[in-house]
DNA sequence: GATGAATGAGCATTCATTCAT
DNA sequence: GATGAATGAATGCTCATTCAT
């Protein structure tokens, strides 16, 4: 691995364990396995460390994400791989999907610019407006449609988290709340 | 106003505004108008003054929505009023609600020993479950419920604060993400 | 007893546990069982606690070793009670004996005007010139035999608190170490 | 001269002037001409810098002595050279010595494990032992011997740094307390 | 590119001391 | 006399960042 994955990989895992002040760049640095220096090579300030973890593990999941979707013909499909693959990205990378909100609630959000935040939701923000118009959801506004989506996928994230739960179930109570999920979104008739 | 609670209210300010890491304490007194000293003759810690504004703002919210639930009388009014109330608070209180999850997704959550996190979600926990014995919320674990119904709350609370709504298109999004929570969780027949 | 005492006594202890700056008056006053607040009523400062403890205890220690030093009738008897119950002393109340040490090489020693110094150790300076003068020590200056002697009763203390010994063998070992520190002193012939 | 070294030996001159307390980490630094973080970078926290002090001056002490002790041939040789020398080195280094003093007498003691101190006595310790069973010394309890020679060297060094002497003095005097412990300590017959 | 010693601003925390009650 | 809340200067220590090698 190549030293500024390897930073990143190990940034992740301490941030997520000790939160990102409870983290110096010094152990950074040491658990992986490069020089103080090097890490400053790399990331000019640690902000921008955070910032490129955070644009580097979006942008992971969203590519995984799309993959899936477009294995979807219809739109239900494809809105149920989002929510479903959502799940088992997060059920299998747990410290990424920890850490995407750990830094939604952190002030570093701030550092990272509007549009580009915009840019990471724009796809699925489109795949569900699409939907609203086509009149197969519920006529709300799509900013709300998709913060509920995203909101019952966190709130099913943390649930799994909790309750330990084996594969299989895991699963059923995934395909479950997807099917409350749509019940409640889609336009009734 | 109190020397304690004036600390508490301008920490709760500077917290949300600036992060935990990025709030001294020193800037804490000083806008609080008392001495470095008096901080920490009412709080041994920095910790413990982040731990004591979470324990209060929790107790605060939990107190104001029991009041209003316990105005319904049938369950689902109990259940919308849970619902519409934790929005309106959030609403009127940004700061407090926002503070609330930024602490959630801190370590500093680690600090709170297991115990008082239960209590304080505890009532909720056992209004729900008594919809699921009736038979009147769907047969499915209390737990993924209360997690569902409080993440589209979180959901809500989100959506309302990015676009900014008038006061009665506010509520009349509430009431309709109510519905929508409502015919998701509820025993069809 | 009386607060002042009180103050006193508390300090002793914990100033030989913990040492001057490991114990803060806020911790004395507190196993005292008095305010804060009194502590600086008795004691203008903390600099001058520690000094009246130094005095106290001093004065304490001479007073009692006169009363021996008086009983003794020729010269070699006053020295042998001087030397034997200033170690009687050191192991009855050997938290008083360390702080004596211990006030001895910190820099509040610095705090105690030279003549108090002078006035404490005069009588036995006195009684000890006598003896040079009456040709029974060798013929060395008093200064130097003062300080030996203290030495030797230093050296003892420490052998005597670092070995732990039954009363019987301390009092043996306590009358041998005299007879040697005699012999060293003593005019031949 | 090392960075390291240089801080070390700024700290003993600071400490036995304003002793351990007070001197900040801050005033070293300054007086040693490297930034405050350098003192960190080599030493832990303060009191492994006043711990390291301790042992150096220990080991130095110790090496010094051994050299001269070892020229001794017969015992009495050793043993007085062990005597003497320790007085010149005091008299040379009054600081050191004194640092040594003070630290035996402060809190930091504590923090040196005892098998560390039983090291630095170890080799003086020996060599009386060996008095003792050849039967050169009298048939006291080899520790006994070891802290009452050890206490006629610090009295005489307060008595050499009480009274200011010129050189030659201070040797003589040097001899003559060495007869004294010698005659005290050793086997008559 | 890589290193790690050096830096110094910044912060949490302590504690002697004051003073209104 | 007694109290203890309030003070704020002082200090140990951390850590992001730099830079000479």
């Amino acid at each position: 691995m190549d030293k500024s994955a390897s930073i990143l990989s190990t940034a992740l895992k301490l941030f997520v364990q000790y939160g990102f002040h409870g983290t110096p760049t010094s152990k950074i640095a040491v658990e992986a396995g490069v020089s103080n220096g090097t890490l400053f090579h790399y990331f000019k300030t640690k902000d921008e460390l955070v910032v490129a973890l955070y644009n580097q593990t979006k942008e992971e999941l969203n590519k995984y994400l799309f993959e899936k979707i477009n294995q979807g013909e219809v739109f239900k499909d494809k809105f149920r791989n989002m929510f479903v693959y959502s799940l088992k990205w997060a059920v299998a990378r747990p410290e990424e999907f920890f850490f995407l909100q750990q830094f939604h609630f952190s002030p570093h959000l701030a550092l990272v610019p509007a549009e580009d935040i915009a840019k990471h939701s724009q796809q699925h923000t489109q795949l569900l407006e699409g939907a609203v118009q086509a009149g197969i959801f519920k006529n709300l506004p799509t900013e709300l449609i998709a913060t509920l989506a995203l909101s019952q996928i966190n709130g099913m994230y943390e649930f799994l988290v909790k309750c330990d739960l084996c594969t299989d179930k895991k699963e059923q109570i995934i395909n479950e709340a997807f099917d409350l999920t749509w019940s409640m979104l889609v336009n009734p008739q």
